[in-house]
DNA sequence: TTCATCTGTAATGTTATTTATTACAGTACA
DNA sequence: TGTACTGTAATAAATAACATTACAGATGAA
């Protein structure tokens, strides 16, 4: 996954969360998690994809949570979050000629992804609403 | 975790594991793996503080497992491979003077870790000799 | 109806991380 | 004593992550 974007995309969460009585603009969570808006908005974007967060635009525009927190499950984000497998190389590409070589990278990707399910299955196990309780 | 390194160190301990019977230079492995041998060796001086491999200088050197694959198990390769929290962010300092901000680090924290155990606990189940067993 | 304030997104620049390469000292065997 | 390795440092190149600038489009309010 691209390393950041799961602790951003919780973070996001989080605030939406536990402001969830008004719109939140992309600058004041920027300002919360210290980045740039611009990012921020990206990163929703793909959060809106997932049916995680709402949008309005224009003047007195913001995001809000799409649903309720606690229908939200940790395994619900890192879903929307992730591009690769969690443990998996970038750019390999190993030798077809040798017998390791030639099968490797099936067999790591049948691995990788029971690992990720095991992930998911522990993710899946608490809410948004279950982090966002912890602030207090 | 360095994205890569588990799949390099996995491609390195099967090929180990199912060339047993001779002792294999950075320069074959990396030829398997179709990366730079200085590479090899690095990530091989890693898999040695941690038990795994080890080596022999000089001509006829070379490296083999430093105990039976049976004995290796794969949560013993991504403990040894791990740096950084898995799905945790490299850069990021939040906003202190927010609610979130201030907090969020320590829940993320507790969040990561307990994901990782999971998937630890995962890995621990099978065995590099598992694993090698699929090549053939 | 026009200005202010927001989202959405593209394009580009910067910085950090990962991987590759070069170089060479040290070891061990023949 | 030469050859073929490991071990490791230093540096360069490639890639990925993040930041910034810019601006079109939406929406509400003066």
């Amino acid at each position: 996954m691209n390393n950041g974007r799961f602790s951003i995309s919780m973070h996001i969460l989080t605030l939406l969360d536990l402001l969830s009585d008004e719109l939140l603009t992309s600058e004041v969570i920027a300002g919360s998690i210290n980045i740039n808006p611009v990012l921020v908005r990206k990163e929703i974007s793909n959060l809106k994809k997932h049916g995680l967060v709402e949008s309005k635009e224009g003047k007195t525009g913001g995001y809000a949570l799409a649903k309720p927190a606690r229908q939200i499950l940790l395994s619900d984000v890192y879903t929307a979050v992730r591009q690769v497998p969690l443990l998996g190389s970038t750019r390999n590409s190993p030798n077809p000629a040798c017998v390791v070589g030639k099968q490797i990278n099936k067999h790591l990707d049948t691995l990788y992804t029971e690992a990720e399910d095991a992930l998911l299955k522990k993710l899946g196990k608490s809410t948004l609403a279950d982090f966002s309780k912890k602030f207090s």
